[in-house]
DNA sequence: TGTACATCAGTGAACGCGCGTTCACTGATGTAC
DNA sequence: TGTACATCAGTGAACGCGCGTTCACTGATGTAC
């Protein structure tokens, strides 16, 4: 038995890795198997012997985005800002999620904002691995909704993510950075709005 | 002088729309210059006697969307669809923008919809495309705004944008058509609750 | 402790293919006579 | 009205390149003795 047993888990796991940095930044169909291998620090040829193709990638670089949801990534950034008065995790959310630090690390934010036309073009795998990130989000805000007469706390959580997602896609696909941060802005203060209608919200983000 | 003078013009016309379809359903790199002179009819090598380079395409593609926009393609879809009591032109984008029709239209729909984090990791000339539709609905929005303390018309204006496009990027993305529905059901109820918070909204759509 | 070995992770050359782009050529068109 | 012609819109073969995928091979590793 040559190597250890773990040995070639960690190295798929680096295969994703890199997988997942390459794709935010460039689009599932825009990057090549030696691009993600080399960010792995292999060659072309091991890919297959983890992979059976390419698009069984799609699926599991949002995966382990999901995967990594509430313990790693979004803990740190949620406590890493500041979150006003009686905060919820809704708070932490919006707050993080529209962040200057979420916005400009393209390569470690979520694949919802980096890939959404990708996912909409790819196969089922892909989009269940979307929808699995996506309900993450709203099974967060709907745990935090305030009290509404109209609005379900899931129908808040949906136009909650629709909003944070949409501001941040909007304000990436933009080439004026004004107008980027006012989306931004915009969005985070209308989703914390809807969250708790009576508090003040800060304009910093 | 063979050909009539406008002759050139409407190929050129016809390229682009091919181009149009095209980069909405496969995304701009997903397309070959190849389908896009087939589906203007013509073939591969009469390309570059109008176009300097496929890049150029991108920006003209959505550009042409944008041209089209009050005038053409959304007065019909705004009066296509009933909008109720007093309804200003904001409410009729809204409900067109997050209808069934334009969510199952992909070859046609909005290009912030079917090509958001193309362009995010495209050119200059295309950024600026995608930044003049976005403008046009952003105007829209902020002249029909509702009346508010806190936020002034320009930010209801780019959360409204935010919710309707950031709605209809997760719809499309998913893979459960229920969700996709409420998704849009939860965008448009919230918009339009923005947009006049005392008016009741039925749940068609 | 040291060595021979079986295993299998990783290599890199090779394949066929489709792409963006170029270019010499064809043929459809409006005009001059 | 009819014909020869100049123009230029459009054709399709060709180019070099990079891609996804395959496969025979190499060499690093833990184990048996």
């Amino acid at each position: 038995m040559p190597y250890a047993p773990e040995h070639r888990g960690e190295t798929r796991e680096r295969i994703v890795a890199s997988a997942r940095k390459l794709f935010n930044r460039h689009g599932l169909t825009g990057v090549s198997i030696d691009d993600i291998m080399a960010g792995a620090g292999l060659t072309r040829g091991g890919f297959y012997s983890y992979f059976a193709s390419k698009e069984e990638l799609y699926a599991e670089a949002i995966t382990v985005f999901a995967r990594s949801f509430p313990s790693e990534h979004w803990q740190r950034c949620v406590h890493g800002n500041s979150f006003p008065e009686g905060g919820s995790l809704a708070h932490g959310i919006i707050n993080a999620y529209l962040s200057d630090e979420h916005f400009s690390s393209v390569e470690a934010s979520c694949p919802m904002i980096a890939l959404p036309s990708d996912v909409a073009r790819g196969g089922d795998a892909t989009k269940r691995a979307f929808r699995e990130v996506l309900q993450m989000m709203i099974g967060a805000f709907a745990a935090n909704a305030g009290q509404s007469e109209t609005a379900t706390p899931r129908q808040q959580a949906l136009a909650l993510a629709s909003l944070c997602v949409g501001g941040m896609v909007l304000a990436r696909a933009v080439d004026d950075p004004a107008l980027a941060g006012d989306l931004r802005a915009a969005a985070r203060t209308t989703a914390l709005d809807l969250l708790s209608p009576d508090a003040e919200h800060e304009t910093a983000g």
